[in-house]
DNA sequence: CTGTTAGCGCGTTCAC
DNA sequence: GTGAACGCGCTAACAG
């Protein structure tokens, strides 16, 4: 008998080969019940000759698990999401899920729509970085499947979400600087009334508030969370000639745009002025110099996020703790030796 | 009457609701056939009350169409992949079809495994960024399933690849190099014996001899593609002492290795030293000083692929041309100025 | 422990 | 143009 390995064989397929029935087979499949170790023999060689595969959306259907979770990120080339879909799917590793991983390209017109998308494709549970979605939304689908929103507050019985201390993260930063002998600090913010900057900046003020310092409001200066914004910002501060020495920018890419413009203006880092970022981006540690920030745990985060999922689905206890922010010193940031030398 | 809007409404639910017969609201559903005005806005009208949405599962049994296409990559995280990515899912906008995508970090132990989920999954068609797939294994995937492959070749029927001219794209960096006025230019390569690293180094080697300059294996190290192997393998080179005035490095990130070692060692890109890499990646742009490469249309690239396989499924013709390679000049390059001060 | 019987929700014949 | 009947490949509930 010629073997073709490349049609698709189906479960009774294979019965008929071992000599059992398909129940025996489904029952070998999904370990439901015990099958005898001579039928599970006889099975596993008939899988094996017919080169057998399960259609998931027979199974599906038949069982009503799709066995697969939804993940809504808005940029899927993003090195931050790129991250935390990487912890999602080692987290899964073991586990018979699969992600499904949807992003704003889809669908541009709202999350809303791709949160559909997937629903419609009976995921079992869904994690999101929400961007539009709000808090109340997030309960609604909630209600329809578990769900873990990283960014944005959610609970619920079937809801959870990760915040990180945002404001905690702008404190640490601050005082850093501060500890190094820095009192003119500016603030680049990412979009403005996004609720990350807004906690950020209230960190970076506590700490200038705490060391005696003013906040000088002409050193915060609005960005947009990527380099433009980091680069148009810093040129305006630039332009000012508002004396600084130092740039805590609220997220790294706005970090790099800074330092990019100072590098155009002459100025070096740390030596003229320090730059800190937030994020740890991956490749944080490789510019140069390598990029003082707060290192957001996001491939732990996305890990974590995977495996509250799974636990929620199998009715398990979960515990979605946040893993702590931690300050990663590297070499962009310095005392501010030639103090105000570009200044005078 | 109540609506339960987060329940799960089926298609017969919807037919009663209209009062019509479930074949009726299928047809409207697929388009398959012709509905009548008035049935087609009874039926309207019950989907939009009952927000009733396909269950995409029994969809796929029936109807032996999963509409979703599988997507291989080896590292999700990695922003090249991320662009790629982004422009699959730009491709499909519009179609009905959805990418699922499955990294390296689902099953470490080899891509065929992971083919192998996808096609349990039903996927109609596959996009592949092949590690340790060759051409062989890729064109017997091509049986069961229409496939494009980025990097490895691929023909048949209903396979086709995507390479990019890595010769080519080596060439011009150097001649780049040397018409700046460079003669002693550095290699960092990639990984050993990886067929992309070979071509590119042949595109070197020619751009050399074209020049008149002779190549020197002193000159040509090693690497891994990651910024450590940059860095290490420029570290090695500065300890040995060999003269160099600029780096070819085989990929960006192994530039940005490259120029953290020279920044360590104090010397000034692109004053002291020219780097130069390959690829583009975003935040190639956004480095200081931001780095002369050669840009891999990525992100177009992703969006052929996905046009491609989409063609393929339709029966319409694939014309999958390659996007020309393009000598990205940014200003981590520049003359020779300061020539060999380090070295003397 | 095993085989038989029914569906899962939908698309698709086939008649009307 | 429309409805009724059947089947996609599998799991689950029922007997044995």
């Amino acid at each position: 008998m010629t073997i073709k390995p490349d049609m698709k064989i189906r479960l009774d397929e294979v019965a008929a080969e071992a000599g059992v029935s398909p129940s025996t087979v489904s029952r070998f499949l999904t370990g439901s019940a015990r099958v005898s170790e001579a039928k599970r023999k006889v099975v596993e060689a008939a899988i094996e000759k017919l080169n057998y595969r399960p259609n998931t959306a027979a199974r599906a259907l038949a069982s009503g698990r799709s066995m697969t979770i939804g993940v809504l990120t808005l940029d899927i080339s993003s090195s931050f999401y790129g991250e935390a879909l990487k912890g999602i799917e080692q987290s899964l590793i073991g586990t018979d899920f699969v992600p499904m991983i949807v992003s704003g390209e889809l669908n541009t017109k709202d999350e809303a729509a791709c949160v559909e998308v997937l629903l419609a494709r009976q995921v079992e549970g869904l994690i999101v970085f929400p961007r539009q979605l709000g808090t109340r939304q997030l309960q609604q689908i909630a209600k329809r499947v578990p769900l873990v929103s990283i960014g944005v507050k959610a609970s619920g019985p079937q809801a959870y979400s990760m915040q990180i201390d945002n404001e905690a993260g702008g404190y640490m930063v601050t005082r850093h600087l501060i500890d190094l002998g820095h009192r003119r600090i500016a603030f680049v913010g990412g979009t403005p009334g996004h609720p990350e900057v807004i906690a950020r900046r209230a960190g970076y003020k506590q700490a200038l508030h705490e060391a005696g310092l003013k906040y000088d409001p002409s050193l915060d200066i609005p960005g947009n969370f990527h380099e433009s914004g980091g680069i148009e910002g810093t040129e305006r501060l630039l332009a000012k000639g508002t004396p600084f020495t130092a740039v805590f920018a609220s997220n790294d890419q706005s970090a790099f745009g800074a330092r990019l413009a100072l590098h155009h203006a002459g100025l070096r880092v740390p030596e003229d002025i320090s730059v800190a970022g937030f994020d740890d981006l991956p490749h944080a540690c490789f510019v140069s110099p390598p990029l003082t920030t707060i290192r957001q745990p996001i491939l732990e985060m996305g890990r974590r996020a995977g495996r509250a999922v799974v636990a929620m689905l199998r009715g398990e206890p979960v515990n979605l703790e946040i893993p702590p922010l931690e300050l990663i010193v590297r070499g962009s940031t310095a005392q501010p030796a030639a103090l105000l030398r570009h200044w005078r």
